[in-house]
DNA sequence: TACAATGCATTGGTTTCTTATGTATCTTTG
DNA sequence: CAAAGATACATAAGAAACCAATGCATTGTA
C-alpha cells in the first residue's frame, strides 16, 4: 500500500529536515531511497517533489549545500544550517502535536443527541 | 497555537467524513465550530476551504444533502451516503497508518557512520 | 550492448487551500 | 433601538505544493 499523495502534502519539509538532522549530510537521491526503505515503500518521494523542496529549504537558509564528485557523477549534499537545526525541532514538535490532535479527532464518539 | 495550514492539507476530507460518520448529519458552519472546539482552537477550518470540500464530496457521491430552514435562515445538512460510510473507514485507517509511519520516521536514530 | 540503477534537474498541470468578498438573518448589548 | 457580532450560505482569484513526465549523463549488470 502506498499512501495517497495528498497525505504527504505538508509533511515533506519536516521529513527532509528530520532526516538531515539525524544524518549530518545527505543527497537527494539518498533521501528518496532512505524514506522508501524506512517506510517499506509506503512513502515514495518523487523527484519532482523533492528537488523543489530542497531548493526552497536552501533559499530559506535552513540547509547548506556542497558538491562532490563520485567518479564523473555529481553529488549535491545537503546539511542543516544552524537555523535549520533550530527549526527542525520546532517542526517535529508541531507535527507530533498535530498528530496527537488528529488521533483525538479520529477517535471521537457520537454526540448525545 | 494554531497549526500551520500546510499540515491540514490532505486531512480535511477525512476529518469531515469522520465527523459525519459520528454525527449522522451536520451543516457546514457546525462542522467548523465542532472542529474548533474539539481541537481547542488549534485547527480552524475556514469556510473557503470547507464548502468546496463539501461540494466535492457530494459530487463524488460520498455525501447527500437536505436543506432545512430555521426561520428564514437556510441550513444545508450533509450526511454520509452508503459509499461514504465505506470510504470513511478506509480513509481513517489510511490516515492512522500514515501517522504511525510518520511517528516512526520522526523518531529515527542516527545511522552508524 | 542493452537495460536498470544512480543522480541531477525542470516544466506543465492539477489539486487544494487562503484571502477576500458577497449576501442575508438572528441575537445580544449599550 | 442601533450597532455589532454571530450564524449561515457561497464564490473568485491567487498561491502553494505536489505529480507526472521528461531530459541529460554516468555507472553497473546481464
Amino acid at each position: 500500500m502506498i499512501y495517497s499523495s495528498e497525505l504527504i502534502k505538508g509533511t515533506l519539509k519536516t521529513i527532509v529536515l528530520k532526516l538531515l538532522s539525524d544524518n549530518k549530510k545527505m543527497y537527494g537521491y539518498e533521501i528518496t531511497q532512505t524514506v522508501k526503505e524506512m517506510t517499506l515503500d509506503k512513502i515514495q518521494i518523487t523527484e519532482g517533489a523533492l528537488y523543489p523542496t530542497l531548493h526552497a529549504l536552501e533559499e530559506e537558509g535552513l540547509v547548506t549545500t556542497e558538491t562532490e564528485y563520485i567518479g564523473k557523477r555529481m553529488r549535491k549534499y545537503y546539511s542543516l544550517s544552524p537555523t535549520g537545526k533550530t527549526r527542525v525541532k520546532e517542526k517535529v514538535k508541531e507535527l507530533a502535536s498535530f498528530m496527537d490532535t488528529m488521533t483525538f479527532l479520529l477517535d471521537i464518539k457520537p454526540k448525545i443527541a
